[in-house]
DNA sequence: AATTATTTTTAGTCAAGCCTAATTTTCACC
DNA sequence: GGTGAAAATTAGGCTTGACTAAAAATAATT
């Protein structure tokens, strides 16, 4: 059961959410950042959350969601890719400009809407931004990835995992400004060493050598 | 131009939408009994509103909407009819689950959203529950009548006007329970007087004279 | 016309969410 | 280890939209 929330709760458990990665914490500044509030107002709603058992704060370090959270973030997250689907799909809006429209709609609450939403978009697996859209229950559908290694010429990709990521291979990255979520199409790939050509959608090249390609787990789309 | 306003703002100008009768003002007490708040609150908000030039506010004698308020408010009804139409067209709701969740869905602001969904619907005339659905402009789609007198026997009707309305009319129909809205069937007809039978889905059977019958505008449904 | 009942308004309070300013804590660097 | 910058928290205040209780206005009844 998900209990009902008010609209600045919901937005302040969908921005930790999303800053919140693996074993990492959401810090307050990032938070206020996203929401365009303040450190303070943060705290005060971390606290909230907090004691209603959604959010676990560590006064100073920062807020992770509980499985209680989680959950709620998951639906969230569904609702919004549910719905900018629609808008694209159905409404033929432009990728660009649903963000604002499924900002407003996603706060909607009703369980069934979204089912019945669901099944009439054909349960979708992924929005047209190419994001992955949680089922009911919370579970993210399989990715299909592969080595950018194995990546053909020509193909439009995007990187969803790093495969074992190093200190100092997530350092590379870092250093070219290579990102989960970066998309690209192959241009060249030398036989020789395996290293691969990108171009990327906003314009600049990369080249990455074979010995990070093994490492890059695209997603065509 | 319509101007951005709160929940809360258009809640109450849509319940003196709603309470407003041709000519009419709105009374304090019925709009909080609407909105499940009390006296005092609307008091507030209906000076707040008239302010902003939304509502005309007679102290103690009740509300009336401006132009620019009617605006506002058939904005709002637009879209929850069209939200409706949606719901039971499209998702399969029934008629009467919809309500609650077109009430949430017509306060998410967007010109566009409104547009499109119009569009996709295919610009239909009346919501499922047979309510006509404005234009982008505020007006009304015409309604197709004809006199009760004129109905066949067997046709599934609903009272939408009543022609030159006399007070002894008014008192007449009153009595009897006969209302706008009023949905019903033909159950038989005398061609010696004009006068009707019709059996109403709630049960109740009324019969009225050819005199009456000539009165009543009634559309097909 | 006076009294009573109802409705409306006014006055003062409260919680939610935000803010600014001041204080405290952490962290990075010498 | 001390110091200063950045971030987080606390303290106190403001606005919105609700409330209760009391006062005022209107309507109804005798």
């Amino acid at each position: 059961m998900t209990t009902s929330l008010t609209r600045s709760e919901e937005d302040h458990i969908k921005a930790i959410h999303g800053l919140q990665q693996a074993g990492t914490s959401a810090f307050t500044k990032d938070i206020a950042d996203r929401l365009h509030t303040k450190a303070s107002s943060v705290t005060d709603m971390l606290k909230k959350l907090a004691e209603k058992g959604l959010v676990k704060h560590a006064p100073y370090y920062g807020a992770t969601l509980t499985t209680k959270g989680r959950r709620q973030a998951l639906m969230l997250v569904r609702k919004h890719r549910l719905w900018e689907t629609f808008l694209v799909q159905r409404l033929g809006f432009g990728w660009d400009e649903v963000h604002e429209v499924a900002e407003q709609l996603e706060h909607v609450g009703s369980e069934k809407l979204v089912e019945r939403l669901d099944e009439y978009l054909g349960r979708p697996a992924f929005d047209p931004h190419g994001d992955p859209i949680p089922d009911a229950q919370g579970r993210f559908p399989e990715r299909v990835t592969l080595p950018l290694v194995d990546c053909a010429v020509g193909e439009r990709i995007r990187l969803v995992a790093v495969k074992d990521p190093s200190d100092s291979l997530l350092h590379l990255l870092n250093e070219k400004g290579i990102g989960i979520g970066l998309e690209a199409e192959v241009r060249a790939r030398q036989d020789f060493d395996g290293s691969v050509e990108l171009r990327t959608k906003q314009g600049p090249v990369h080249v990455v050598s074979g010995r990070v390609a093994e490492h890059l787990l695209m997603e065509r789309r």
